[in-house]
DNA sequence: AAGGTGACAGTTT
DNA sequence: TAAACTGCCACCT
């Protein structure tokens, strides 16, 4: 389908634990490619419809901010999904961000 | 083939 | 401290 990028970047998204999220920045650093964080947020633009569907709601930039919110198809839509796994938002901005941050590069660890 | 775009991030005012 | 500026690079037209 597309390139490579985009399949490693759904495919770390995938791995996202319920109830965590990640930054842009963090999947670009995984992958190798520290200052292409804009081009995982692309990716992420192109998820929409992909089998099998991939949690796009827990990928928010780097301080917590639901960025991305107005690609869902409602623009609440992002938010309502990360308070359906116990995240807290407070006008479009992920409370207690750290707690919830999940970093693949230390999480996963490869 | 060449130039423009952006669901970001770091640096500078 | 907050706002503005500048790189960045994979993708799109």
């Amino acid at each position: 389908m597309h390139s490579d990028f985009f399949r490693n970047v759904y495919e770390v998204v995938s791995l996202i634990p319920f109830g965590r999220v990640t930054s842009y920045g963090a999947i670009a650093r995984y992958l190798g490619a520290a200052k292409s964080a804009r081009t995982v947020g692309y990716a992420m633009n192109a998820a929409h419809g992909l089998i099998p569907p991939i949690p796009a709601h827990r990928v928010v930039n780097r301080i917590g901010v639901l960025s991305g919110k107005h690609h869902f198809g409602e623009p609440n839509q992002m938010q309502i999904l990360l308070e359906s796994e116990g995240i807290e938002i407070e006008n479009d901005q992920i409370k207690n961000f750290e707690k919830h941050f999940w970093d693949p590069n230390q999480e996963l660890n490869l």
